[in-house]
DNA sequence: AAGGCAGCTTGACACAGATCAAGGCCGCGC
DNA sequence: GCGCGGCCTTGATCTGTGTCAAGCTGCCTT
């Protein structure tokens, strides 16, 4: 079967209050009823099965995405096809504002995701004048780029075992933000994934979690990892 | 002489109009003659010598800052003193949003800098319910996402030779914004600067200079570098 | 002019992580 | 229930970049 890259299904909008459980993290998070719903109008709700592209750079920036449910994986590309994955996106973020009429990086969905999509267009209309908003949006570009700035560290300075502790607390701890604190991490990204976002090989990914395996301090179970000792964890992630 | 963290001289910010021939680039560029007063009134001119903090990490982030001249390098430190340069900020730049009530990274003067200085409160009070100055933040936070994206892919993916190329390129472009199109890139900050931006060794960036220069990519000239084959060389940055 | 020192370059060697190659595990379709 | 393919792990070897150690250059001080 060829390989579809169209949205799955899509609802139109009204009545799909269910999907938002996450709308207090959300961009729309402090809008109230009345403008909540002239909002909701702007929005088209999509659907996403697993591995399709919500959107790919230098493709013209039409759109931008509230993720509502499921996990993104952001990238880049070089020519020669050389990955470096720039984030995962949770249930909450907010993706596709770009500083040019393009986008800068290309997402698609890892297993199924359902997103809010606003047109450009309607959208800046909507919040150029809601000061609300515009703030709204300013406190999520500053924890993004603060985010990125983390990232950077870890790419330039930290050896592949202290990259793979750091990805693992900083995943359970964007997780728990949505899910509350667990003992077992859920990892629904490949480990290809997790290599292309520390700047490593599958190999040395895999290798490196052996390790932790076999120094104790994590467990590896389907889809995931657990923590034995959180302490000594934290402190590999941090040094 | 003990190291002094003092600026070097401040003035009050009326009749400053003189340091000001970045504004239209900077955060307050398209405010009209009476909201830039009084946008005026907040601000403290600051002047510092070379080498000298202007903020640093963990600290309580009670300004931000318009860079209006000079060259300043943000960095983020490991407990064990390795250290990442995160950025080189330009005339025109903006410093200093956090998303936690404490700077997320160190800024320090290269040679000597100039800035507006804005106390938080104040600051944020002005803008609030001004949509034109947020949206212009929005715009400044998200292009400053996306070099850092750049920059992510550059850390994780690219070859030391790369980093180098890919690093002299942008800064090139970056100068260009300010003083024009010319032939040798001005590079203010040291070796060790470089190699804590690129992710490297300084050994290693001195090699990779010496190298492009016995390729006939450039030329090491003091304090810069003069570019001979800007086709080949853009190619070498972008591949 | 001499001395000192900070910043840069160069060389020899070491090693973390890449590359190449093989094999294991598991879920899925038939 | 069997074979296939995707994903993951493991081993052997290679290599780009780091580390360690000199030495060079130009500038500031006296």
């Amino acid at each position: 079967m060829p390989h579809l890259a169209f949205p799955s299904s899509t609802c139109d909008g009204f009545r799909c209050a269910t999907h938002c459980s996450v709308r207090p993290l959300a961009i729309c998070g402090e809008l109230e009823q009345l403008e909540h719903e002239e909002f909701e109008r702007l929005a088209q709700h999509v659907r996403y099965g697993p591995k399709e592209a919500l959107f790919s750079e230098d493709e013209v920036a039409d759109a931008v995405y509230s993720l509502v449910e499921g996990i993104a994986r952001l990238y880049k590309l070089l020519p020669d096809g050389r990955r470096q994955i720039i984030g995962f996106a949770l249930p909450g973020d907010f993706l596709g504002m770009a500083p040019s009429p393009r986008y800068s990086f290309s997402a698609d969905s890892i297993g199924g995701v359902t997103v809010c999509k606003f047109f450009r267009g309607p959208f800046l209309r909507f919040i150029e004048n809601r000061p609300q908003m515009l703030m709204r949006m300013n406190g999520f570009a500053t924890r993004e780029l603060s985010l990125a700035q983390d990232q950077m560290l870890l790419l330039g300075r930290r050896s592949a075992e202290e990259k793979v502790a750091a990805f693992l607390v900083g995943w359970r701890d964007r997780l728990a933000r949505l899910e509350g604190v667990t003992k077992t991490v859920s990892l629904p990204m490949g480990r290809q994934d997790i290599a292309d976002f520390l700047g490593l090989t599958i190999e040395t990914v895999s290798r490196t979690f052996t390790k932790l395996e076999r120094e104790k301090l994590i467990v590896i179970v389907p889809d995931g990892v657990r923590v034995l000792d959180p302490k000594r964890f934290d402190a590999l992630a941090a040094a």
